[in-house]
DNA sequence: TTCAAATATACATATATATGAATATTTGTC
DNA sequence: GACAAATATTCATATATATGTATATTTGAA
């Protein structure tokens, strides 16, 4: 309950890109390509997104041969990110 | 349910002043002068804060006399501040 | 209508963040 | 080990953000 890291994820959170990566994540895993293809966005501006929200807790990857599966480590900021969706 | 506009409230939050603030006003209402002795900042530096906060519709200040009292607007922002203090 | 208190804004500047393009690293396959 | 695929990192640079200091605005009271 640190409040400078729970704003530090809140920051995090708080760009279109990464915010919708951590929606998308509420129901699927997805890898780093997969993800890119789908905001026709670059490789590396994905995987840097990414790396924040994995500096902070938010994501977390497991590895599957080449690949990469991200999906979302902690289940405080999966609920909240759900409940901004509501209504 | 505009990812953008709450990709912009979560940043806005995502700064410990701001969310200092806003785990302030959960519970009470607050001037700006207030603030900025419990928080020991100047008053430029708050009131530039409770700028942001406003603008993005998470704090509302009503006048009362020469002083602005603050306090939550939104819900359901407040009810996601809440639940990240828990535990 | 002048003065003081409370709040807001402007400006300059330092610091942080985002992104394209290039390169490095890791893993699996041959 | 050589190569390809997937991911991560670096560098340069443009843009955004934060803050001190100074100043403006708004309100109430005399």
């Amino acid at each position: 309950m640190d409040i400078n890291y729970i704003a530090e994820q809140l920051k995090v959170l708080g760009h279109p890109v990464r915010l919708t990566i951590a929606i998308g994540l509420l129901n699927n895993e997805c890898s780093v390509t997969k993800m890119s293809e789908v905001l026709n966005m670059s490789q590396a501006s994905v995987s840097r997104h990414l790396a924040l929200l994995r500096n902070f807790d938010i994501v977390e990857g497991k590895r599957n041969g080449t690949q990469i599966c991200y999906y979302l480590k902690d289940p405080k900021i999966a609920k909240m990110v759900k409940s901004l969706l509501e209504e």
